[in-house]
DNA sequence: ATACATACC
DNA sequence: GACTGGTATGTAT
């Protein structure tokens, strides 16, 4: 029964308040209290670990050595290092967690039998959930998702073109960008250096130059500006557009306005583009990993077109499902965007409504259709973090603690911006992260006041926990008021 | 109000 | 031996 029962209308224009970008997920089950198990290093290592070793971004195509091979040989150089402890501790509580959903799914199955009374009132209510969806679909709009590719490493191509067809990374201790060479040997964004290295013994790093990626980014925008002046710009390097109005105002296709913005991309910064064109961001974001590099692609905006796309698509494929939302459903017997709808009931039993009702939208194509820009006064918080040798002397941490505070008020000046809640994060020498944080009665924004503030929670965490070691410190302003 | 987890680039 | 930095947001308590 993989048909289904919604309705094919739609029109209403969506009235949904939320963001451009797809940015919500199925929230996660809560975390256990059961005690950790004891260090298991000499024992194999679990599936899910190995996989966890390859890093957020591993598993994509075009890969000189098996992904399995990359996944086996990222595990042996990382073995033994904090780092791999850490990520081996996370993982467990990964696994026991997925362990207590099933058992918690196991108990509803069997409380509501498959078919039974019960189930199908569950099913009624999923189905009629998708109805009010399906209704709220806005197929009205050409939604843009641009991508630029490779774009770090694309600049520093740019000014040094020696580096064509070569494997090179950007970045110092870990990478921000690899190079399609680099990444046909496993290398990948967010991967330390040295892994790299194993990985790829002829690796060219380059440091990276943020002001050289920033200024390329302004050039980008603003080209992508002439198609929509609206534009949602996502990061550096990406934006979403809603080029509706530039296609009826110029009577021109989608298609070849997509090919014209390209080309003008190529042209006048010498960088290229991946786009998506859909009905909504979601779908256009997926999209522009279609035809990358350098390509384009548009799903026709019909529903069935919609769900069609959706029904092969890997669910960590989606926007805001990570590694972690990815285990669970996969513990669900959810691997696709198709198996939602197969799975519904049980979806709706061991995650609930909220969580299906997301799902079900990743199964529709459903997502937001507006495109605006961020709000200046939408900004939530200013931090600055940063990684040093592990110490636990108290002097030198509260100097580096110093050095945040200082230049978090420098930002907040900067912004003009003032804050009530000032956060502390620390990451000890094992990698675990924490955050200590006080909501002060007034709005503070003065290097001194963040400082202080920050100071007594340290120095009450160095008293609880004497020896303490550091390897990161960063300070954090939140609760905002924009005083510009 | 606080702490922490997840996600994105 | 060695694995970033900045921001948003969701959940638990």
């Amino acid at each position: 029964m993989e048909s289904l029962s919604v309705d094919e209308q739609q029109a209403a224009s969506s009235s949904s308040t939320s963001p451009s970008a797809p940015d919500t997920r199925p929230t996660s089950i809560s975390p256990q209290k059961r005690r950790r198990v004891e260090d298991s290093t000499n024992a194999a290592p679990h599936a899910s670990l190995l996989k966890r070793m390859g890093g957020p971004s591993a598993g994509k195509a075009g890969l000189a050595l098996d992904q399995a091979e990359i996944n086996r040989r990222i595990y042996e150089a990382s073995k033994g290092s904090k780092y791999f402890e850490n990520e081996r501790r996370n993982d467990e509580r990964i696994t026991r967690k997925v362990e207590a959903m099933l058992a918690r799914m196991d108990e509803r199955l069997r409380a509501v039998p498959e078919g039974g009374p019960e189930w199908l009132a569950i099913e009624k209510k999923a189905d009629a959930l998708a109805s009010k969806l399906e209704s709220t679909r806005d197929l009205s709009r050409h939604i843009v998702h641009c991508d630029m590719d490779q774009f770090y490493g694309a600049v520093e191509l740019k000014r040094d073109p020696s580096l064509k067809g070569k494997a090179f990374g950007v970045g110092k201790g870990v990478l921000v960008t690899a190079s399609y060479e680099a990444r046909a040997y496993g290398c990948r964004s967010g991967m330390a250096t040295y892994i790299a290295e194993a990985l790829c013994p002829h690796l060219i790093t380059v440091p990276n130059d943020m002001q050289a990626y920033v200024a390329a980014s302004q050039d980008v925008m603003s080209i992508f500006r002439r198609f929509d002046s609206n534009l949602a710009q996502a990061s550096l390097d990406e934006a979403y557009l809603d080029v509706t109005d530039h296609c009826r105002i110029n009577g021109v296709g989608v298609d070849d306005t997509i090919a014209e913005l390209r080309r003008q991309v190529r042209e006048e910064t010498g960088l290229t583009v991946s786009v998506g064109v859909a009905p909504n961001t979601m779908l256009a974001k997926i999209g522009s990993d279609k035809n990358k590099p350098d390509g384009q692609f548009r799903l026709e905006a019909t529903a069935s077109d919609c769900i069609d796309f959706m029904h092969a698509l890997p669910v960590r494929k989606v926007p805001g499902v990570g590694r972690v939302t990815e285990r669970i459903l996969q513990a669900l017997g959810v691997e696709t965007c198709g198996d939602i709808w197969r799975l519904r009931v049980r979806i709706a039993l061991v995650l609930g409504d909220g969580d299906l009702e997301w799902l079900l939208r990743y199964n529709l194509g459903i997502a937001s259709s507006i495109v605006e820009p961020g709000k200046r006064e939408e900004r939530k918080s200013v931090g600055r973090e940063h990684t040093f040798q592990p110490t636990n002397d108290p002097e030198r941490l509260l100097e580096l603690l110093r050095e945040s505070a200082d230049r978090v008020a420098e930002d907040l000046k900067k912004l003009d911006f003032v804050g009530k809640r000032v956060t502390l994060t620390c990451k000890a020498a094992d990698f675990q992260r924490f955050t200590r944080d006080q909501t002060q009665t007034g709005y503070v924004s003065q290097a001194d006041d963040i400082f202080r503030i920050t100071r007594t929670l340290l120095e009450h965490e160095l008293k609880i926990q004497p020896g303490l070691s550091l390897r990161l410190i960063g300070a954090r302003v939140s609760t905002l008021k924009d005083v510009r």
